[in-house]
DNA sequence: TTGTAAGCGTTATCAA
DNA sequence: TTGATAACGCTTACAA
């Protein structure tokens, strides 16, 4: 059996009031003599307190739980990390909860596990919840935030890029470096950010009077094999001049089977792609993005999630930008 | 105030042992026809358990952690989706706990989260525990594995690739491809892994009668950057034909800068990876690695915990393989 | 098959 | 500044 404060208290002749004032530091409730006698104790006793017990007797958790899709996209990484930046300076610990993929089942589990455990916090990271547990967690009254998901009003606060904009920042670039002709590649029409990015994108050929042939639109999921299908669908002979890929890895499928194609990028096919995580940079050709900032959506989400007052947090896009590499080129 | 047990046992005439038993499906010990009573009680009531008060009371949890490095590397995923695998086949929550990459202070305060909450089990994945965080674990009486990081003898049982076969089989295939001068990159010098692996070098190298040249090897820490460096200190006229890499990421540095110093890979230089990630496909050319079996990594480790016989754990290596493509080339 | 009541290891209230 | 003692929400003997 563990040892408990219970144990502590009797080998340090005190009752456990103190003990858990003295080990939790609630500051100025005991004399600091009695303190380091306390603490003394509980160390030679090898004692570990029990976070159960502390959090159902005090109705709060120092947990905050990230939710996230086991996305086969890579930009994970980097939220987490901003994650984990503000929490640790603020003291939390972070538990990380994998959701799948489109498996309402898993999703279920862990919204499930979260609102159990009760935790101080949910930052729900490029996931789109199903109604269900969407409205579970909504009555458990726990806070929590959408990273990257900007969605419909309804479905809560969330911090991401402006998918609207990436489409048409990124279908303006290409235009205005020559091309008329442009492929939008593994977008997934049901979600909230595909339409969005689709629709950011014809807003843009239609700003610049180009037409939009059905046949550039390839839909897909984020994947290396979505990019590959898709340029497959376009053939050795592709009729548009630049394609913009809805992840790193869909880019490096599309490039590369361009590659077994015998088409040079970016000398005879532009590529862009939508995210600009570190494989942008490792790959060659090195691929012009648009590029998010998945860390500092992290730590905005996370400090969101802190921030005490209890004002209701406020949705909001972080800035993107298009960052020029090799995979594009002026027509 | 959220429904609790209580609530559901009120509103249903029931006494709370038996909503509890009901809710926690202790099969024999309920009717049905009052389970089914007490189920649409607690539904209609929006009753959720607080898994906390539970495993307080009932000493179990069902949660398995994974303590896991932040490592730049990228096999962290695949044995993730190994563990959740078999985690959600048998009914267990998994949290992840991120410990930062050789910092202390995060790793410490990860262990401690896990012991606090009493978990059933711990899966520690590519890393290696400081001594403190070590043996606080270990007096905690936690069941707990290491994966992916075999590791001296009184660590604790782990389930890992065998670091010294990884070494040497790599060190092998080359030289059974006409190389003689192998440089090895990336290698940690202080872990475990590093000197397993360099030792399974020089056994192979040695039993060709090939000589070390000591410049040939350039220590490091798995990242891409490594091996730009490390092909840096290589020079434009590499003496080594052939250079096994630490990681998938490092090979990429490897490559990269071999390319802009004009050389052809595997034409002028031959580059071998460890770990045989997707990176290994996508990436032209693709790279010839020893693979290592994440998935079954975790799948094994998370089983050999929940295995609940009280036999010890069993440490054991999972095979490795080397599978060639097209960035190593007969001499 | 069900109910009563004693924990589980903390924190929090109140009194001393 | 400290100590009793009642929660917290659940499980689990034991009794009925």
């Amino acid at each position: 059996m563990r040892v408990t404060i219970k144990d502590v208290a009797q080998a340090a002749n005190v009752s456990v009031s103190t003990v858990s004032r003295v080990l939790s530091n609630k500051e100025n409730f005991f004399a600091s003599k009695t303190a380091d006698h306390v603490r003394k104790v509980a160390a030679d006793l090898g004692y570990q307190r029990n976070a159960y017990a502390a959090d159902l007797a005090s109705h709060q958790s120092d947990v905050l739980a990230v939710v996230i899709s086991a996305t086969k996209s890579n930009f994970a990484d980097e939220i987490i990390a901003g994650i984990h930046d503000v929490a640790t300076k603020n003291g939390n610990s972070v538990m990380i909860l994998y959701a799948g993929e489109n498996n309402p089942t898993l999703q279920d589990k862990a919204i499930k596990t979260v609102i159990e455990r009760d935790v101080m916090g949910v930052l729900i990271v490029a996931l789109e919840l199903g109604d269900e547990s969407l409205s579970s967690l909504k009555t458990s009254g726990i806070p929590h935030i959408f990273l990257s998901t900007a969605a419909k009003e309804n479905l809560g606060p969330f911090i991401a890029s402006d998918d609207h904009a990436i489409g048409y920042e990124a279908t303006k670039y290409l235009i205005e470096h020559g091309h008329h002709k442009i492929g939008l590649v593994g977008m997934d029409e049901q979600s909230f950010v595909g339409t969005q990015r689709m629709t950011g994108y014809r807003e843009a050929m239609a700003e610049y009077g180009l037409a939009v042939n059905e046949d550039w639109l390839v839909p897909g999921y984020f994947t290396f094999e979505d990019g590959e299908t898709a340029m497959a669908h376009f053939g050795k002979q592709p009729e548009v001049t630049a394609i913009i890929a809805n992840s790193d890895l869909t880019a490096i499928g599309v490039i590369d089977q361009a590659r077994d194609y015998g088409l040079e990028v970016p000398a005879q096919l532009s590529v862009m792609s939508i995210d600009g995580t570190k494989l942008t940079r490792i790959f060659r050709p090195t691929i012009t993005s648009v590029t998010q900032d998945f860390f500092q959506i992290g730590r905005a989400g996370c400090a969101a999630l802190l921030n005490d007052d209890n004002e209701p947090i406020q949705s909001k896009f972080l800035p993107i930008k298009i960052v020029e590499r090799n995979s594009t080129r002026q027509l």
